[in-house]
DNA sequence: GCTGGCAATATCGTCAGACGATTTCGGTTG
DNA sequence: CAACCGAAATCGTCTGACGATATTGCCAGC
């Protein structure tokens, strides 16, 4: 229907099903299914969305195409260019760092002042739910209902926070982590999250930070060997 | 047009002529007109936005009063509620401290790694533009076009910086201090901008940390001073 | 054969109008 | 006076369209 294709269009066949989620709104559908695309390698690095398509692969009208990706934009999932239409960002290892370094400042604020206000909120136990959810995916493979609790544990951590400029934020960085699976045996990764989730349980702001800077700086430590 | 008025309605006028900006895309023209309005107190936090409004005011279409609100919503402008329509953020005193923490370790990383890469782009001579254009607002009063200025150094420092990751996510800090315009006397506030181009300029990475840092912690300081 | 320029095409930004969904407001009723 | 219910307001989405801009392919000239 387009032109051969552009700079990268490999996997040609449509990402997913027109998504049988649930009653959410038609934007945040296309959103979510793009994002599950984006993990499953339906959509690699570089490639374009064009609005046409993605209206006839979801059955939606342009509106809801462009609020959607509008949305990804915010979440820097993408790169929209005037008149020249949207792609999936590319993170090369160093801006991979770069990113890490603005997620393990943000995280390392998260846990230190959930830490300080653990005791304040009826949070509390939405933070538990989401450690123990997490905890399920311990010795399963990655994958991205994996990736989701990761986030929905993020979320409850910065919630518990109860600093709203952080909840704002923390959403658009998650996604990133979204695209580079960083292969790392279970156990070794989940003693971080216990570090910080026993640290933030406990109130200790102190140790919450560090944990959240040591897990940031694995993972960083994990991009260096892997393309450097 | 509409009903007697919502919860804060205040202005009652139309905040900004039709914009005589330049020949920017329409909804560039009206998030800029409505971050104009802000700061100078046509729109007051609680404000609602509503959309026929906005399209009369504006004069265009509803497309475009929907992608500016998308934008002034990724920036943290306003809020949008589901069916209930986008209102502007407030910050209560307490809010405005933990954004100010969340700026000042962002600002601060960016101060870093500015000066840690000083030499490598060539946007050296952006950023000194940028300070100086800052500079020529010393004795002026506060006003729009300063803090256009100011942001306009931030966003320098962050390409100094040459972390994509901090120049997606600061602009949309720097709007939160549009609202509260921080009373305090040129040359103390230049001091420390001073300080931070300095030490980014020699390539000093702590000295531009830690200028960045005591630099947000007297704003917040003075924040409490003024409403604690 | 290669390069520059121009026309065709693809795609985006914006506009206009419409309809159902959801919330909110105001009046009626018990 | 409080609960209920209908009307209005507003939003989310759809359809179709037009000009603006970027990209592409073709052609002429060197």
């Amino acid at each position: 229907m387009r032109k051969p294709a552009d700079a990268a269009t490999p996997p040609a066949s449509a990402p997913a099903p027109p998504a049988p989620q649930r009653g959410d709104s038609a934007s945040t559908r296309v959103v979510r299914a793009i994002l599950r695309g984006l993990y499953e390698g339906a959509y690699v690095p570089g490639q374009r969305l064009v609005e046409p398509d993605l209206m006839a692969q979801f059955g939606v009208s342009r509106s809801t195409v462009r609020e959607s990706l509008k949305r990804l934009e915010a979440d820097g999932v993408i790169e929209v260019l005037p008149y020249r239409g949207a792609q999936i960002r590319s993170l090369s290892p160093g801006e991979a760092r770069d990113a890490l370094a603005v997620v393990g400042l943000l995280v390392g604020l998260a846990a230190r002042q959930a830490a300080e206000r653990i005791g304040e909120g009826p949070d509390r136990a939405a933070f538990e739910d989401a450690w123990a959810q997490l905890q399920t995916f311990q010795d399963a493979p990655e994958s991205f209902d994996f990736v989701r609790a990761r986030n929905r544990f993020y979320q409850a951590m910065t919630r518990l926070s109860q600093n709203r400029e952080l909840a704002r934020i923390v959403p658009s960085l998650q996604v990133h982590m979204i695209r580079r699976s960083y292969k790392v045996a279970g156990p070794a990764r989940f003693s971080s999250y216990q570090a910080m989730t026993e640290a933030i349980l406990s109130g200790d702001a102190a140790a919450a930070e560090e944990a959240a800077r040591v897990h940031m700086h694995n993972i960083a430590a994990l991009i260096d060997d892997g393309a450097a």
